[in-house]
DNA sequence: CTGAAAGCGCTTACAG
DNA sequence: CTGAAAGCGCTTACAG
């Protein structure tokens, strides 16, 4: 358990100051404010009355631990500070919230020692389940050594290394990485490029191989050649991504075309583009992923995958939410819809 | 109080389970956990040996419900979609974390009344104080009404309208808007520009009217013409920046350089400025607020003002613990430093 | 060094 | 319709 900082605080009314007041017992005035019909009309608006008067607030921890429920989901993420997961994480609350629930929030900052220690102090505030967005190497035997198999959790966006264990009945929301990008290659085939790139992310990352996946299914459909030259790994920013960019022109023939592994490689790219004197948009095709604000207004506008993560963080709650009415049911595995953006960086190539 | 969506739990582990095992009593269970000296080592060791065993998870509510202490801090916002508000929260939740608490999390939307019912929902749940960044029109009295004057409270980045009750403590967390957009019509003054627009953002927003004072205070204390054409106002974001561009050109003499309100903003002029033929950091000068990540690999790449709203987050939640700690204390305003990053955007006018 | 007892603020059968 | 009693899982003086 970890250590103790917390601080006293001040005395607060309770049922037993109202129900002094109105000279009746703990349990009318307990019945009152659960709204039972049990309850004379009359001696319902005196306790209501005395309630606003002294300001009495709902000790909710008191009840929870009286009836053995939880009012509180606990959602623990890699990175808050990516608009990604913190588009996502206001669309947790937003549906938890509407739940009758409250959020615990927990960052990782991606290392799998703090994703440990968070979810360690997010279970003894006892929440009712857990939406997790693991970090990059967690495993899934650091998981269930701080959650235990009971614990009802949601994996999201990215899957647990090692092995799932059966019994756990943890659900999953992925993204469809592989579908998205094969969507952006086979667009870009359209538009009539041959020699096409994948652009950025790192191997490691399961995300990356899904899209990388979907591009290489993309190819060989079309019959196209995939030229291990044309796979330029990065860091996902935008820096990186520019830094990177001559990597694609050190040999000849040179790609005309390249799938980003997502819209912050894909608008480093952009960068990388101008600064050789290379114009995206008119003489190299550019596609993203996420769909992020930028990529509506970047210069050219980026054509990518909308993820609608709001929508997912909905969705997230749900999913959990259905797991906390059913919680002996099969794990759940939902696949989001992503959906092509065409603007104006999928141009045709400049010789067709 | 609201609505009951709670959902049973399966049984845990509790302190008797082990006492039960240990043939100890409870009490004894209680101090190892809590690392009390008082307890013999080798009657430690084997109650430490079952907790392990049994899996047990420390019941933090029931702890905190008979010890009158709470372990959680709740963090209130109006965007959490907004990276300036991501940003803030991931340096809350650990500053929140570091001290030993957890954070509670609620999005506002800008709503005053989603903000009161938020408020009034995270209380029950007994946050040992408040981190609250106000809805735009939010006022004192609501909050009040939902808080009460005793509920630590921290206001960060807006004021609240209507009167601070001074009973209340509530400390304050500002930017210094006004600085900072002094130093840029001060930077701009500098590089030789007399025509400067103070571009987008409402009047009605309080920041915004902070940041146009800086500018007015600027440009008085140069002895420079304040013209009432190049106020232009418009909704912080990108888009609508792009499309009140042509309101700056409307009449000459026109400006040669803008004052922008935030970064969004100012790359939405960029991009407006573009679409008309002008090129920003050539041909007009652009400074923006906040140092968003897009800011240092915009093109050309932007002249701002860093408000590194991690460290405010930290500092925030640092402030907070500490009136935990001092109750009584008088309120404490603080206004954290905003520095100016200067950058490519900013260029000389076309005619020095 | 350890245990018995009371109590945090609530809810819930069970009597009446 | 209302009250007395027990109990959720913990902590804390107080005895011994």
């Amino acid at each position: 358990m970890a250590t103790d900082n917390t601080h006293p605080v001040h005395r607060k009314i309770t049922l037993n100051d109202i129900a002094r007041e109105c000279a009746v017992s703990r349990a009318t005035v307990s019945l009152v404010l659960r709204g039972s019909p049990l309850v004379n009309t009359r001696t319902r608006a005196r306790v209501e009355e005395e309630l606003r008067r002294q300001g009495y607030v709902y000790n909710r921890a008191a009840a929870n631990l009286r009836r053995r429920t939880s009012s509180s989901i606990a959602l623990v993420l890699n990175d808050l500070a990516n608009p990604f997961f913190a588009e996502f994480a206001a669309g947790v609350d937003a549906a938890v919230g509407d739940a009758g629930f409250v959020t615990l929030l927990g960052c990782t900052s991606e290392s799998p020692a703090r994703e440990q220690a968070v979810l360690g102090s997010l279970i003894e505030h006892g929440p009712a389940g857990i939406i997790l967005s693991p970090a990059e190497h967690s495993g899934a035997e650091h998981v269930l050594a701080a959650l235990g198999a009971r614990m009802p959790l949601l994996l999201f966006n990215r899957e647990l290394g090692g092995d799932l264990p059966e019994y756990a009945h943890w659900d999953l929301l992925m993204l469809d990485n592989q579908r998205g990008a094969r969507l952006a290659t086979e667009h870009l085939i359209a538009q009539g490029h041959r020699r096409i790139a994948f652009f950025g992310g790192h191997g490691d990352s399961s995300s990356c191989r899904q899209r990388h996946a979907g591009y290489v299914e993309a190819m060989q459909a079309a019959g196209l050649p995939i030229e291990p030259r044309w796979r330029v790994e990065c860091a996902p920013t935008r820096l990186d991504a520019a830094s990177r960019t001559a990597a694609l022109f050190a040999t000849a023939p040179v790609p005309t075309a390249a799938v980003c592994y997502n819209d912050a490689v894909a608008l480093g790219l952009m960068l990388g583009l101008y600064q050789r004197g290379v114009q995206p948009g008119r003489d190299f095709a550019i596609t993203g992923f996420d769909d992020i604000a930028e990529a509506a207004v970047s210069m050219p506008s980026l054509t990518t995958l909308s993820t609608t993560p709001r929508e997912r963080g909905r969705q997230a709650a749900e999913l959990l939410l259905q797991r906390l009415r059913e919680p002996a049911a099969s794990s759940h595995r939902s696949i989001a819809p992503v959906k092509l953006m065409v603007r104006d960086s999928s141009c045709p190539p400049p010789t067709a």
